[in-house]
Order: C-alpha cells, then sequence, then structure tokens
RNA sequence: UCGGAAGGCUGGACGGUCGCGGGCUGAUCUUUUUUCGGAAAGUGAAGCGCGAGGAAAGUCCGGGCUCCAUGAAGGCACAGUGCCGGGUAACGCCCGGCGGGGGUGGUUCGCCACCUUCAGGGAUAGCGCCACAGAGAGUAAACCGCUUCGCGUGCGAAGUAAGGGUGAAAGGGUGCGGUAAGAGCGCACCGCUCGCGCGGCAACGCGGGAGGCAUGGCAAGCCCCACUGGGAGCAAGAUCGAAUAGGGGUGACUGCAUUUCGGUGCAGGGCGGCCUCCAGCCCGUCAUCCGGGUAGAUCGCUGGAAGGGGCAGGCAACUGUCUCUCUAGAGGAAUGGCCGUCCAGGCGCGCAAGCGCUGGACAGAACCCGGCUUAUAGGCCUUCCGACGUU
RNA sequence: CGGGCUAUAGCGCAGUUUGGUAGCGCGUUCGUCUGGGGGACGAAAGGUCGUAGGUUCAAAUCCUGCUAGCCCGA
C-alpha cells in the first residue's frame, strides 16, 4: 500500500479546485485527475484561519492527515490529486467515525458525478 | 441529611500502537584534509529520556533583562494611587487592624458576638452644579398657617422655622421648660466641631471640658493635600553574513616612447549582417580585497524573586535555614490520531447485588517572573446561615 | 508587542464635553388629494442607548470590568 505524495504547490491546489468538489458535513473534498502517466495519488491539506486559532488549525490538519493516511490510501483513484479543506467546528469537533464516514461518502459521490 | 452564601484545593489514571518537536548517544553514507593512525564538516538508521496551564487568555498593574536618553538636586506639567500598620524586588496585590453600611443571634436594653460589604484623604482653601416642583436649593429663606398690633373686618405691618405643602434633599434630632406665638432661647440625652488627659506605632478608642453649633449634598465635576512614576520593548539587543545592485582600494587586461628599472608620459576601447572614411551611440572589462547592509544563520532562550519536604519565627500575609529535584524551548510555530482496562458523572433496566449504553469543563506556551480580571464540567475540604430528623 | 476608535429605532447618524425632555433624515403603517399608480400633504407606530456592576436623588452621558467590530505603529 503506497503512502500518498504530499501536495503543496500552489498551482496544484488551484488546479484541484477548479475540477470536482464534494461538500460533507465535516469537511470539503475537492479531486483533480492529473494527466501525466503517474499512478501517485497525492493529498493536500488546507486549513485557513476561518477555522480557528494556530492551535484548531493544526489539530485539523492532523485529522485529516490521519484520515488520508487511513481511508485515501484504500479507496482512492490512482493518478488523482485529493484536496481536504477543513471547516470551522466541524473538523475540530465531529467524532472520527463521523469524519471516516464524510470522507468515503464524498469519494462516492465523486466517483457517481464522474460516472454520469 | 438536604439547600444557599463565601473562601481554599484539584483540573481523570494506567498501558499499547502509529506519528510530531527538542536533547543525548550515534550506525551508514558523502565531501574536504592527512604525518595514512585519523581529523573536520554534513547526512542522520536506531536507542534512551523529556515535551502546555490554572488560567498558557485579556494585556489591566508591578518587576527582572536589553537598548536609548540623562551632571546632581529641586520645581512645573501630565498620569496614577488614596483609612492605618505590616508583607514584598515591587504593585493599584496580599495579610492584619480601625471606622461606616447591611444581616443573624444573644441581651441586664447600656450593648455584645459572629458573618458579610465598602474607589474609606479633604466639602470652615476656592470655583462650580443641584433639573421639575417649591415661598425658599444655601451667607440666612415667610406660600399657607400661628401670634401681636392697626383699622377700612379682610386687608396691612411686625414677629415666628412648631405645623402644612413641594421636593431626592428644607438650614442638627428627641423630650422638658419657656413664650403673645415660637425658636439652641434655656436645660438633659444623642449627634457635630474644637481643645485637654489616658491607652494605642497608627487609623482610632475611652473619659472629661468648651462652643448652641446658619457646618445640606456632589470631589467615579474642576480642584487641594500626601505619595509614586525617564522612554521603549525579545520584532529589545548582540555576533556572523550569501546572491544581486551600489560605494571604495589594488593589480592585470593593449601598444608605443622614455627610464635613475621604482615608474612616468602618450595613444583610449567597443558597437552596426562586407570594407573604408565621416558622423553617432555606449562606457571600461576581469581578478582580488575592504566597508555598510538585505535574505538567512547563531546567540539572547530558559537554573529561576523555581518547586517538594523538614525545622524555626510570625495571629496571618510571609520570612529564615537545611536538604532533595531539574521540569517544554518552537520559529507560521511540536505536545496529536486510534485501541484496551479502570475512575468520577449521566441515562435505562432491576427489589437488590449488579448489568448495558454513553462519556470528560474552560481552553494551547512563544523572553521570564509576582499579581489582578475573565472563562471553567465534575470532585474534595473549611466557615456561616436556613430547613428537616434524632439524642 | 504597543496605541486608538466605535456600539443609540429596520438603515445612516446627532445627543455624551457641562448628568434631569432620547431626537433628525430615509424607510414602515394609516388617512387625504387621483379613475388607478407614482408623487405630495397630514398623522401614527417603532429604541433593554452592546453587556454586568458601581457613584449619584437621578446615568445614553461619570467610573470600573467584560463582549463584538474596526483602524494605526513596530
Amino acid at each position: 500500500m503506497p503512502t500518498p505524495s504530499r501536495l503543496k504547490k500552489r498551482r496544484d491546489f488551484l488546479a484541484a479546485s477548479k475540477s470536482s468538489k464534494a461538500v460533507t458535513n465535516s469537511l470539503i473534498l475537492q479531486e483533480r485527475r492529473r494527466d501525466d502517466d503517474s499512478l501517485l495519488i497525492r493529498v493536500g491539506f488546507t486549513a485557513s484561519k476561518k477555522v480557528g486559532n494556530a492551535v484548531l488549525r493544526n489539530r485539523a490538519k492532523r485529522r485529516m492527515r490521519a484520515l488520508a493516511q487511513e481511508i485515501i490510501v484504500k479507496n482512492g483513484k490512482r493518478g488523482h490529486d485529493y484536496v481536504l479543506i477543513a471547516r470551522k467546528n466541524a473538523t475540530t469537533e465531529s467524532p472520527y467515525d463521523a469524519l471516516q464516514r464524510d470522507l468515503i461518502k464524498g469519494l462516492e459521490r465523486l466517483n457517481k458525478a464522474k460516472c454520469r
């Protein structure tokens, strides 16, 4: 099981924000198919100042990182970029299994949208 | 036992696993250097150990520390503090006491005890304000009333602050005497002011005397008095210091002439789709060194008015002494996710033992301390008050 | 880290200095003028003065603590 590499460049975040998006209670998920030969899954995280102070932002990022490690590795599609965006109060306060459900649901929703 | 008020303490425990930030040890690999033993710089597998708070918050006060300014002392301005004493490095903080207000209980009705609360200097240093109502809101006041006198018999004059009325507040209060009616006009008690004596470091208390006392309230209005305060803040400040573009120095880059071999003087060089001339344009290039300074790096940076325990002093705050411990140090910023067992708490079932489910307040260090304020689930302790029950 | 400002009716503001009546414009509602609309005129309703205390006889105003928002400087 390959660990997803981290998305760091602003260019990649902007590209992801222009493609498909799924909003759930606890977080926002963006997905983009990269048109290159690589099979890598890449994941990025966003926690803006709206989420709270530095401590809350970091907690949101840590929880999202844990989610990505657990779920996107299993359910994500090869050759795609994913961006997880923290939502105010929800990402830091929701129970962990709710976050898991939301992320799975978001992935399914993106798949359906693409099949149509 | 329950409820309320005030104060103090605490702020879930143990383990596993995957991660994160520092520290120590340090495999491996890379580069440089070498007297071939090694050394230095980097990389950093792995191991060991450490890793948020009582408020880390608000930034409301006080300090340490650093830089800047500054002869000393005093004054002015501005700001702050404000019963007295103590504690402290210091404070607007803390402790104790005094005085006033409120509550409860007791009482020999004189007071006493306990709890609680107070921004608690000065209103005879001065200025100012006190709406509306009211006659009058402060250097003395007459609207109604009361009393006396006068006559024109319902008006005038004089006296009067006892009563009415207005108001938040009406020029000490109650009683007796006194009087034409009244009034500190006189007296007693209470209150106030000013001396005296005693006690207390003091705030103040007690006793006794004098003054009839025109001294209302507001200083969180101006102000007066006493005391305190230089300014800025770790992005303080210190050291090192790249690339690029400026500044300065030296040498070379060409040729020729001259020379006392150190130099000196003269000629400049480059550019345009081929050459020459004229005109025009651009100005040195390279190497090396120096200095300021940016990014960046390092230090400041965590051992301190530190914490635990014993003893001693003190009513207490706190202090002294002995001993033990070392306990975050990042730089957009680490301290988290998951799982298991248990402990408070909540819900449901059950006569009960118990079982099942749920589930952890406020909140996250950024130079460091002492306080204050604000947020805070649950638990523990102390004091006071109330209710019920038992003896 | 340091300093400052604001909060008043649905909206925008005055009143705070020097404490006693909360007001202005737009908007809302009702009525009149008009055949109707627009417009004009007249009238009315509407405010815990951000919050919690304190000083005072009396607080939007004075003092203190909080809350929210905004703006500067390093």
